[in-house]
DNA sequence: AAAAATTTTTAGATTTACCTAAAAATAAAA
DNA sequence: TTTTATTTTTAGGTAAATCTAAAAATTTTT
Protein backbone atom coordinates (compact mmCIF):
# COMPACT_ATOMS: atom_id res chain seq x y z
CA UNK A 1 0.00 0.00 0.00
CA UNK A 2 0.75 3.90 -0.73
CA UNK A 3 0.75 7.15 0.74
CA UNK A 4 -0.79 9.46 -1.08
CA UNK A 5 2.31 11.26 -1.58
CA UNK A 6 4.17 7.88 -2.85
CA UNK A 7 0.94 8.17 -5.00
CA UNK A 8 1.74 11.36 -6.77
CA UNK A 9 5.30 10.69 -7.08
CA UNK A 10 4.22 7.37 -9.14
CA UNK A 11 2.12 9.29 -11.20
CA UNK A 12 4.15 12.24 -11.78
CA UNK A 13 7.19 9.83 -13.20
CA UNK A 14 5.01 8.45 -15.33
CA UNK A 15 3.34 11.65 -17.28
CA UNK A 16 7.24 12.37 -17.33
CA UNK A 17 8.52 9.31 -18.77
CA UNK A 18 5.99 9.95 -21.41
CA UNK A 19 8.25 11.96 -22.72
CA UNK A 20 11.97 10.57 -21.36
CA UNK A 21 12.89 7.31 -20.98
CA UNK A 22 14.77 8.17 -17.95
CA UNK A 23 12.88 10.93 -15.88
CA UNK A 24 15.25 13.20 -13.80
CA UNK A 25 15.09 14.43 -10.61
CA UNK A 26 14.86 17.98 -11.15
CA UNK A 27 11.74 16.98 -13.49
CA UNK A 28 10.05 15.81 -10.61
CA UNK A 29 10.59 18.43 -8.86
CA UNK A 30 9.02 20.62 -10.49
CA UNK A 31 6.29 19.28 -11.49
CA UNK A 32 5.75 18.27 -7.89
CA UNK A 33 6.30 21.88 -6.85
CA UNK A 34 8.66 20.53 -4.40
CA UNK A 35 12.69 20.66 -4.09
CA UNK A 36 15.28 18.22 -6.06
CA UNK A 37 17.00 17.26 -2.63
CA UNK A 38 13.08 16.13 -1.59
CA UNK A 39 12.79 14.31 -4.24
CA UNK A 40 16.03 12.36 -3.82
CA UNK A 41 14.47 11.31 -0.69
CA UNK A 42 11.58 10.04 -2.13
CA UNK A 43 12.93 8.67 -4.76
CA UNK A 44 14.99 6.06 -2.69
CA UNK A 45 12.34 5.19 -0.94
CA UNK A 46 10.32 4.15 -4.11
CA UNK A 47 13.60 2.36 -5.07
CA UNK A 48 13.42 0.30 -1.75
CA UNK A 49 9.53 -0.78 -2.40
CA UNK A 50 10.65 -2.23 -5.79
CA UNK A 51 8.74 0.74 -7.69
CA UNK A 52 11.17 2.80 -9.37
CA UNK A 53 14.72 1.56 -10.76
CA UNK A 54 16.86 4.17 -9.43
CA UNK A 55 20.72 4.52 -10.28
CA UNK A 56 22.05 7.66 -8.48
CA UNK A 57 22.44 10.64 -11.19
CA UNK A 58 21.12 8.72 -13.63
CA UNK A 59 17.09 9.28 -13.17
CA UNK A 60 14.58 7.13 -12.60
CA UNK A 61 12.39 4.66 -14.41
CA UNK A 62 9.34 3.13 -12.95
CA UNK A 63 9.23 -0.85 -12.61
CA UNK A 64 6.35 -3.09 -13.91
CA UNK A 65 4.99 -3.00 -10.59
CA UNK A 66 5.45 1.21 -10.00
CA UNK A 67 4.10 1.38 -13.62
CA UNK A 68 0.65 -0.35 -12.87
CA UNK A 69 0.62 1.43 -9.81
CA UNK A 70 0.94 4.69 -11.53
CA UNK A 71 -2.08 3.22 -14.35
CA UNK A 72 -3.99 2.75 -11.64
CA UNK A 73 -4.33 5.99 -10.12
CA UNK A 74 -4.36 7.48 -13.83
CA UNK A 75 -7.78 5.43 -14.57
CA UNK A 76 -9.25 6.69 -10.82
CA UNK A 77 -8.32 10.36 -12.22
CA UNK A 78 -10.24 9.88 -15.23
CA UNK A 79 -13.07 7.87 -14.40
CA UNK A 80 -13.86 10.62 -11.06
CA UNK A 81 -13.40 13.60 -13.90
CA UNK A 82 -16.22 11.79 -16.15
CA UNK A 83 -18.33 11.62 -13.10
CA UNK A 84 -17.89 15.23 -12.65
CA UNK A 85 -18.82 16.30 -15.78
CA UNK A 86 -21.42 13.68 -17.22
CA UNK A 87 -23.19 13.26 -13.63
CA UNK A 88 -22.24 16.53 -11.60
CA UNK A 89 -22.62 18.80 -14.46
CA UNK A 90 -18.43 20.49 -13.69
CA UNK A 91 -16.97 22.21 -16.80
CA UNK A 92 -13.78 20.44 -18.22
CA UNK A 93 -11.94 23.27 -16.86
CA UNK A 94 -13.45 22.79 -13.20
CA UNK A 95 -12.54 18.94 -12.50
CA UNK A 96 -8.73 18.92 -12.50
CA UNK A 97 -8.04 19.63 -8.53
CA UNK A 98 -11.03 17.51 -7.39
CA UNK A 99 -10.08 14.89 -9.53
CA UNK A 100 -6.39 15.00 -7.56
CA UNK A 101 -7.92 14.26 -4.71
CA UNK A 102 -10.60 11.56 -5.37
CA UNK A 103 -7.93 9.55 -7.46
CA UNK A 104 -6.28 8.57 -3.96
CA UNK A 105 -9.32 6.39 -2.46
CA UNK A 106 -8.57 3.37 -2.05
CA UNK A 107 -11.65 1.11 -2.47
CA UNK A 108 -11.27 -1.04 -6.10
CA UNK A 109 -14.89 -1.96 -5.27
CA UNK A 110 -15.71 1.63 -5.59
CA UNK A 111 -13.58 2.22 -8.66
CA UNK A 112 -15.25 -1.00 -10.37
CA UNK A 113 -18.46 0.30 -9.89
CA UNK A 114 -17.92 4.02 -10.20
CA UNK A 115 -16.83 2.64 -14.01
CA UNK A 116 -20.15 0.35 -14.50
CA UNK A 117 -21.90 3.24 -13.52
CA UNK A 118 -20.62 5.62 -16.05
CA UNK A 119 -20.85 2.83 -18.64
CA UNK A 120 -17.36 2.08 -19.06
CA UNK A 121 -16.26 5.44 -20.82
CA UNK A 122 -13.29 4.91 -22.63
CA UNK A 123 -12.00 8.88 -22.32
CA UNK A 124 -11.77 11.55 -20.36
CA UNK A 125 -13.36 14.81 -20.77
CA UNK A 126 -10.07 16.24 -22.19
CA UNK A 127 -9.96 13.34 -24.02
CA UNK A 128 -7.58 11.05 -22.85
CA UNK A 129 -7.54 7.23 -22.53
CA UNK A 130 -9.41 5.88 -19.45
CA UNK A 131 -7.11 2.60 -18.44
CA UNK A 132 -9.11 -0.51 -18.16
CA UNK A 133 -9.09 -2.35 -14.86
CA UNK A 134 -5.79 -4.50 -16.21
CA UNK A 135 -4.30 -1.46 -17.34
CA UNK A 136 -4.84 -1.72 -20.98
CA UNK A 137 -5.74 1.16 -23.55
CA UNK A 138 -5.35 2.29 -26.66
CA UNK A 139 -2.30 4.18 -27.41
CA UNK A 140 -3.77 7.49 -28.79
CA UNK A 141 -2.26 8.29 -32.30
CA UNK A 142 -3.70 11.63 -32.00
CA UNK A 143 -1.79 14.14 -34.61
CA UNK A 144 -1.27 18.08 -32.87
CA UNK A 145 -3.60 20.62 -34.73
CA UNK A 146 0.05 22.54 -34.95
CA UNK A 147 1.25 19.44 -37.31
CA UNK A 148 -1.71 20.01 -39.53
CA UNK A 149 -1.17 21.29 -43.13
CA UNK A 150 -3.21 24.16 -45.14
CA UNK A 151 -6.25 21.99 -46.18
CA UNK A 152 -6.31 19.44 -43.77
CA UNK A 153 -9.20 18.45 -42.03
CA UNK A 154 -9.85 15.89 -38.59
CA UNK A 155 -11.71 16.26 -35.37
CA UNK A 156 -10.57 17.60 -32.05
CA UNK A 157 -10.15 14.41 -29.74
CA UNK A 158 -8.10 15.85 -27.28
CA UNK A 159 -5.93 18.45 -25.51
CA UNK A 160 -2.32 18.50 -23.79
CA UNK A 161 -2.56 21.47 -21.42
CA UNK A 162 -5.71 20.80 -18.73
CA UNK A 163 -4.66 24.39 -17.29
CA UNK A 164 -7.99 26.14 -16.48
CA UNK A 165 -6.83 29.18 -18.67
CA UNK A 166 -6.09 27.22 -21.16
CA UNK A 167 -9.52 25.24 -21.37
CA UNK A 168 -11.63 28.36 -20.71
CA UNK A 169 -10.17 29.99 -23.83
CA UNK A 170 -11.16 27.04 -25.96
CA UNK A 171 -14.43 26.91 -24.54
CA UNK A 172 -15.06 30.56 -25.59
CA UNK A 173 -13.65 29.77 -29.25
CA UNK A 174 -15.97 26.67 -29.81
CA UNK A 175 -13.18 24.55 -29.76
CA UNK A 176 -14.39 21.54 -27.63
CA UNK A 177 -13.71 17.86 -27.94
CA UNK A 178 -15.16 16.42 -31.01
CA UNK A 179 -15.92 19.73 -33.37
CA UNK A 180 -14.75 19.20 -36.90
CA UNK A 181 -11.94 22.01 -38.03
CA UNK A 182 -10.07 21.97 -41.36
CA UNK A 183 -6.86 23.99 -41.54
CA UNK A 184 -7.35 27.06 -43.73
CA UNK A 185 -4.19 29.58 -43.33
CA UNK A 186 -0.96 29.48 -41.14
CA UNK A 187 0.33 32.72 -40.61
CA UNK A 188 3.96 33.35 -41.74
CA UNK A 189 4.39 36.06 -39.22
CA UNK A 190 4.08 34.57 -35.73
CA UNK A 191 2.68 31.10 -36.94
CA UNK A 192 -0.66 31.93 -35.85
CA UNK A 193 -3.32 29.14 -37.48
CA UNK A 194 -6.40 30.11 -39.34
CA UNK A 195 -9.14 27.06 -38.61
CA UNK A 196 -12.76 26.62 -40.47
CA UNK A 197 -15.06 25.42 -37.65
CA UNK A 198 -18.61 25.06 -38.77
CA UNK A 199 -18.62 27.49 -40.70
CA UNK A 200 -16.48 30.53 -39.48
CA UNK A 201 -13.17 31.22 -40.07
CA UNK A 202 -11.62 31.27 -36.28
CA UNK A 203 -7.51 32.42 -35.58
CA UNK A 204 -5.69 30.40 -32.75
CA UNK A 205 -2.27 30.89 -31.56
CA UNK A 206 0.86 28.94 -32.37
CA UNK A 207 0.79 28.31 -28.62
CA UNK A 208 -3.06 27.34 -28.48
CA UNK A 209 -2.21 25.05 -31.50
CA UNK A 210 0.48 23.38 -30.19
CA UNK A 211 -2.09 22.07 -27.49
CA UNK A 212 -4.97 20.79 -29.45
CA UNK A 213 -5.15 17.19 -30.16
CA UNK A 214 -6.42 16.41 -33.81
CA UNK A 215 -7.87 12.23 -34.93
CA UNK A 216 -6.76 13.32 -38.45
CA UNK A 217 -9.72 11.90 -40.76
CA UNK A 218 -8.36 12.94 -44.22
CA UNK A 219 -5.45 14.11 -45.32
CA UNK A 220 -6.04 17.81 -48.12
CA UNK B 1 -7.97 24.39 6.61
CA UNK B 2 -8.19 21.28 8.60
CA UNK B 3 -6.00 18.30 7.99
CA UNK B 4 -7.65 14.50 7.55
CA UNK B 5 -6.32 13.51 11.09
CA UNK B 6 -7.81 17.15 12.75
CA UNK B 7 -11.81 16.58 10.95
CA UNK B 8 -11.21 13.12 12.08
CA UNK B 9 -10.72 14.07 15.85
CA UNK B 10 -13.66 16.57 15.27
CA UNK B 11 -15.83 14.50 13.70
CA UNK B 12 -15.38 11.96 16.89
CA UNK B 13 -15.78 14.72 19.13
CA UNK B 14 -19.00 15.55 17.59
CA UNK B 15 -20.12 11.94 17.94
CA UNK B 16 -19.07 11.56 21.36
CA UNK B 17 -20.71 15.26 22.67
CA UNK B 18 -23.80 13.32 21.38
CA UNK B 19 -23.97 11.90 24.95
CA UNK B 20 -21.86 13.70 27.20
CA UNK B 21 -20.93 17.06 27.60
CA UNK B 22 -17.78 17.01 28.40
CA UNK B 23 -15.84 14.63 25.84
CA UNK B 24 -12.80 12.85 28.12
CA UNK B 25 -9.74 12.28 26.63
CA UNK B 26 -9.89 8.01 27.01
CA UNK B 27 -13.19 8.03 24.63
CA UNK B 28 -11.39 9.89 22.19
CA UNK B 29 -8.12 7.92 22.49
CA UNK B 30 -11.09 4.43 22.10
CA UNK B 31 -12.79 5.85 19.50
CA UNK B 32 -9.88 6.58 17.38
CA UNK B 33 -7.98 3.73 18.04
CA UNK B 34 -5.06 5.62 19.34
CA UNK B 35 -3.68 6.76 22.75
CA UNK B 36 -4.11 9.25 25.30
CA UNK B 37 -1.29 10.75 25.02
CA UNK B 38 -1.87 11.52 21.07
CA UNK B 39 -4.92 12.80 22.13
CA UNK B 40 -4.20 15.37 24.77
CA UNK B 41 -1.56 16.79 21.73
CA UNK B 42 -4.07 17.09 19.30
CA UNK B 43 -6.60 18.58 21.77
CA UNK B 44 -3.94 21.35 22.55
CA UNK B 45 -3.65 21.69 18.55
CA UNK B 46 -7.54 22.09 18.27
CA UNK B 47 -7.53 24.19 21.08
CA UNK B 48 -4.98 26.58 20.04
CA UNK B 49 -7.14 26.88 16.31
CA UNK B 50 -9.99 27.97 18.71
CA UNK B 51 -12.16 24.23 17.44
CA UNK B 52 -12.66 23.61 20.71
CA UNK B 53 -12.61 24.56 24.68
CA UNK B 54 -10.50 22.71 26.22
CA UNK B 55 -9.79 22.76 30.05
CA UNK B 56 -7.21 20.44 31.40
CA UNK B 57 -8.01 17.31 33.03
CA UNK B 58 -11.57 18.61 31.99
CA UNK B 59 -11.89 17.42 28.67
CA UNK B 60 -13.10 19.05 25.55
CA UNK B 61 -16.28 20.94 23.96
CA UNK B 62 -16.32 22.39 20.65
CA UNK B 63 -16.78 25.51 19.71
CA UNK B 64 -18.99 26.83 17.38
CA UNK B 65 -16.36 26.90 14.75
CA UNK B 66 -15.80 23.35 15.74
CA UNK B 67 -18.87 21.80 15.61
CA UNK B 68 -20.20 23.49 12.66
CA UNK B 69 -16.20 22.17 10.77
CA UNK B 70 -17.67 18.56 12.26
CA UNK B 71 -21.43 18.73 10.94
CA UNK B 72 -19.46 19.39 7.63
CA UNK B 73 -18.28 15.98 7.54
CA UNK B 74 -20.94 14.44 9.01
CA UNK B 75 -22.75 16.02 6.08
CA UNK B 76 -20.27 14.60 3.22
CA UNK B 77 -20.14 11.41 5.04
CA UNK B 78 -23.63 10.67 5.44
CA UNK B 79 -24.18 11.91 1.60
CA UNK B 80 -21.85 9.71 0.24
CA UNK B 81 -23.19 7.35 1.57
CA UNK B 82 -26.38 7.37 -0.35
CA UNK B 83 -24.40 8.22 -3.26
CA UNK B 84 -22.37 4.30 -2.50
CA UNK B 85 -25.59 2.72 -2.05
CA UNK B 86 -28.23 4.68 -4.68
CA UNK B 87 -26.07 5.26 -7.64
CA UNK B 88 -23.36 2.15 -6.83
CA UNK B 89 -25.53 -0.56 -5.69
CA UNK B 90 -23.37 -0.72 -2.53
CA UNK B 91 -24.84 -2.69 0.37
CA UNK B 92 -25.56 -0.84 3.55
CA UNK B 93 -23.01 -2.62 4.97
CA UNK B 94 -20.46 -1.63 2.92
CA UNK B 95 -20.38 1.90 2.48
CA UNK B 96 -18.92 3.08 5.89
CA UNK B 97 -15.43 2.97 5.09
CA UNK B 98 -15.33 4.23 2.10
CA UNK B 99 -17.40 7.21 2.76
CA UNK B 100 -14.97 7.78 5.96
CA UNK B 101 -12.09 8.73 3.09
CA UNK B 102 -14.64 9.97 0.90
CA UNK B 103 -15.69 12.53 3.60
CA UNK B 104 -12.48 14.35 3.68
CA UNK B 105 -12.51 15.67 -0.03
CA UNK B 106 -12.65 19.35 0.45
CA UNK B 107 -14.21 21.17 -2.59
CA UNK B 108 -17.85 22.90 -1.51
CA UNK B 109 -18.90 22.84 -5.14
CA UNK B 110 -18.40 18.95 -5.19
CA UNK B 111 -20.58 18.77 -2.23
CA UNK B 112 -23.42 20.89 -3.74
CA UNK B 113 -23.72 19.13 -6.50
CA UNK B 114 -23.63 15.96 -5.09
CA UNK B 115 -26.52 16.79 -2.80
CA UNK B 116 -28.76 17.74 -5.94
CA UNK B 117 -27.59 14.61 -8.10
CA UNK B 118 -28.80 12.70 -5.24
CA UNK B 119 -32.42 14.67 -5.07
CA UNK B 120 -31.44 16.68 -1.36
CA UNK B 121 -31.94 13.11 0.35
CA UNK B 122 -32.56 13.70 4.00
CA UNK B 123 -31.00 10.52 5.32
CA UNK B 124 -28.22 7.95 4.49
CA UNK B 125 -28.61 4.55 4.60
CA UNK B 126 -28.59 3.88 7.84
CA UNK B 127 -31.19 6.39 8.76
CA UNK B 128 -29.46 8.94 9.83
CA UNK B 129 -30.08 12.72 9.17
CA UNK B 130 -28.15 14.55 6.75
CA UNK B 131 -27.62 18.43 7.66
CA UNK B 132 -28.23 21.02 4.93
CA UNK B 133 -25.50 22.96 3.64
CA UNK B 134 -26.12 25.32 6.66
CA UNK B 135 -25.50 22.79 9.02
CA UNK B 136 -29.02 22.19 10.12
CA UNK B 137 -31.30 19.12 10.42
CA UNK B 138 -33.88 17.51 12.33
CA UNK B 139 -33.35 16.12 15.35
CA UNK B 140 -34.48 12.51 15.39
CA UNK B 141 -36.75 11.57 17.97
CA UNK B 142 -36.92 7.72 17.67
CA UNK B 143 -37.36 5.70 20.06
CA UNK B 144 -35.05 2.21 20.66
CA UNK B 145 -36.64 -0.76 19.93
CA UNK B 146 -35.80 -2.00 23.35
CA UNK B 147 -37.67 0.46 25.08
CA UNK B 148 -40.78 -0.49 23.45
CA UNK B 149 -43.47 -1.88 25.11
CA UNK B 150 -45.50 -4.86 24.43
CA UNK B 151 -47.91 -4.26 21.59
CA UNK B 152 -46.46 -1.57 20.78
CA UNK B 153 -45.63 -1.00 16.94
CA UNK B 154 -43.79 1.29 14.44
CA UNK B 155 -41.58 1.85 11.22
CA UNK B 156 -37.56 1.08 11.83
CA UNK B 157 -35.86 3.84 10.55
CA UNK B 158 -32.52 4.07 12.27
CA UNK B 159 -29.75 1.87 13.69
CA UNK B 160 -26.92 3.37 16.17
CA UNK B 161 -24.19 0.68 15.31
CA UNK B 162 -22.76 0.73 11.53
CA UNK B 163 -20.55 -2.31 11.92
CA UNK B 164 -20.52 -4.47 8.82
CA UNK B 165 -21.83 -7.57 11.30
CA UNK B 166 -24.70 -5.88 13.03
CA UNK B 167 -25.75 -4.63 9.73
CA UNK B 168 -25.80 -8.26 7.55
CA UNK B 169 -27.09 -9.62 10.74
CA UNK B 170 -30.44 -7.41 10.27
CA UNK B 171 -30.62 -7.49 6.89
CA UNK B 172 -30.80 -11.60 7.28
CA UNK B 173 -33.46 -10.90 9.62
CA UNK B 174 -35.38 -8.95 7.03
CA UNK B 175 -35.07 -6.09 9.32
CA UNK B 176 -34.14 -2.98 7.39
CA UNK B 177 -35.26 0.80 7.09
CA UNK B 178 -38.99 1.10 6.41
CA UNK B 179 -40.00 -2.17 7.60
CA UNK B 180 -43.01 -2.22 9.94
CA UNK B 181 -43.01 -4.02 13.18
CA UNK B 182 -44.79 -4.94 16.13
CA UNK B 183 -43.41 -6.13 19.70
CA UNK B 184 -45.26 -9.74 20.73
CA UNK B 185 -43.00 -10.61 23.60
CA UNK B 186 -40.29 -9.72 25.85
CA UNK B 187 -38.79 -12.81 27.32
CA UNK B 188 -37.97 -12.79 30.79
CA UNK B 189 -35.04 -14.94 30.46
CA UNK B 190 -32.59 -13.07 28.70
CA UNK B 191 -34.86 -10.18 27.36
CA UNK B 192 -34.95 -11.04 24.23
CA UNK B 193 -37.40 -9.57 21.83
CA UNK B 194 -40.29 -11.18 19.76
CA UNK B 195 -41.30 -9.00 17.18
CA UNK B 196 -43.87 -9.57 14.26
CA UNK B 197 -42.47 -8.73 11.39
CA UNK B 198 -44.95 -9.00 8.10
CA UNK B 199 -46.94 -11.76 9.80
CA UNK B 200 -43.61 -13.71 10.83
CA UNK B 201 -42.86 -14.09 14.31
CA UNK B 202 -38.82 -13.65 14.89
CA UNK B 203 -36.49 -13.34 18.00
CA UNK B 204 -34.12 -10.88 18.25
CA UNK B 205 -31.54 -10.56 20.83
CA UNK B 206 -31.54 -7.60 23.53
CA UNK B 207 -28.46 -6.46 22.34
CA UNK B 208 -29.54 -5.96 18.53
CA UNK B 209 -32.89 -4.47 19.76
CA UNK B 210 -30.80 -1.88 21.73
CA UNK B 211 -29.57 -0.58 18.35
CA UNK B 212 -32.46 -0.38 16.04
CA UNK B 213 -34.40 2.74 16.12
CA UNK B 214 -38.34 3.05 15.79
CA UNK B 215 -40.80 5.57 14.75
CA UNK B 216 -43.00 4.79 16.78
CA UNK B 217 -46.50 5.41 15.58
CA UNK B 218 -49.00 4.37 18.08
CA UNK B 219 -48.55 3.15 21.52
CA UNK B 220 -50.58 -0.21 21.85
C1' DA C 1 40.96 18.42 -21.32
C1' DA C 2 40.44 21.94 -17.98
C1' DA C 3 36.99 25.33 -16.42
C1' DA C 4 32.31 26.56 -15.79
C1' DA C 5 27.62 25.45 -15.34
C1' DT C 6 24.15 22.36 -14.17
C1' DT C 7 22.23 18.57 -11.84
C1' DT C 8 21.96 15.64 -8.06
C1' DT C 9 23.00 14.08 -3.60
C1' DT C 10 24.22 14.40 1.35
C1' DA C 11 23.94 16.34 5.93
C1' DG C 12 21.44 18.25 9.28
C1' DA C 13 16.79 20.52 10.70
C1' DT C 14 11.78 21.07 10.97
C1' DT C 15 6.79 19.74 11.34
C1' DT C 16 2.96 16.54 12.02
C1' DA C 17 1.08 12.83 14.18
C1' DC C 18 2.24 9.38 16.59
C1' DC C 19 4.40 6.52 20.52
C1' DT C 20 6.15 4.80 25.61
C1' DA C 21 7.04 5.55 30.26
C1' DA C 22 6.62 8.21 34.14
C1' DA C 23 4.51 11.99 36.75
C1' DA C 24 0.49 14.61 38.17
C1' DA C 25 -4.34 15.38 38.90
C1' DT C 26 -8.85 13.66 39.80
C1' DA C 27 -12.21 10.26 41.33
C1' DA C 28 -13.51 6.18 43.96
C1' DA C 29 -13.00 3.05 47.81
C1' DA C 30 -11.72 1.69 52.27
C1' DT D 1 -9.72 11.16 55.04
C1' DT D 2 -6.15 8.47 53.62
C1' DT D 3 -5.33 4.94 50.30
C1' DT D 4 -6.12 3.07 45.85
C1' DA D 5 -7.50 3.28 41.22
C1' DT D 6 -8.32 5.81 37.19
C1' DT D 7 -7.63 9.43 34.09
C1' DT D 8 -4.85 12.76 32.04
C1' DT D 9 -0.76 15.11 31.11
C1' DT D 10 4.25 15.78 30.47
C1' DA D 11 8.75 14.52 28.78
C1' DG D 12 11.36 12.65 25.49
C1' DG D 13 11.51 10.00 21.06
C1' DT D 14 10.22 8.07 16.28
C1' DA D 15 8.88 8.09 11.25
C1' DA D 16 7.25 10.54 7.11
C1' DA D 17 7.83 14.23 4.17
C1' DT D 18 9.59 18.26 3.75
C1' DC D 19 13.32 22.09 3.85
C1' DT D 20 18.23 24.81 3.32
C1' DA D 21 22.96 24.87 2.50
C1' DA D 22 26.87 22.70 1.02
C1' DA D 23 29.30 18.94 -1.30
C1' DA D 24 29.75 15.72 -5.16
C1' DA D 25 28.91 14.06 -9.78
C1' DT D 26 27.81 14.96 -14.45
C1' DT D 27 27.43 17.73 -18.53
C1' DT D 28 28.57 21.58 -21.32
C1' DT D 29 31.49 25.10 -22.87
C1' DT D 30 35.62 27.07 -23.99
Amino acid sequence: MQSYTEENYLKTIYHLAEKTTNVQTNAIAEQMQTKPASVTDMIKKLADKGLVDYIKYQGVTLTEIGKNTAIDIVRKHRLWEVFLVDKLNFKWDEVHDVAEELEHIKSIELIERLDEFLGFPKADPHGDPIPDKNGRFAKTQFIKLIELKIGDHGTITGVTQHSSAFLKHLEKLGLTLGKKIQISDVTDFDGSVEILLSGKQINISREVAKHILISSNGKN
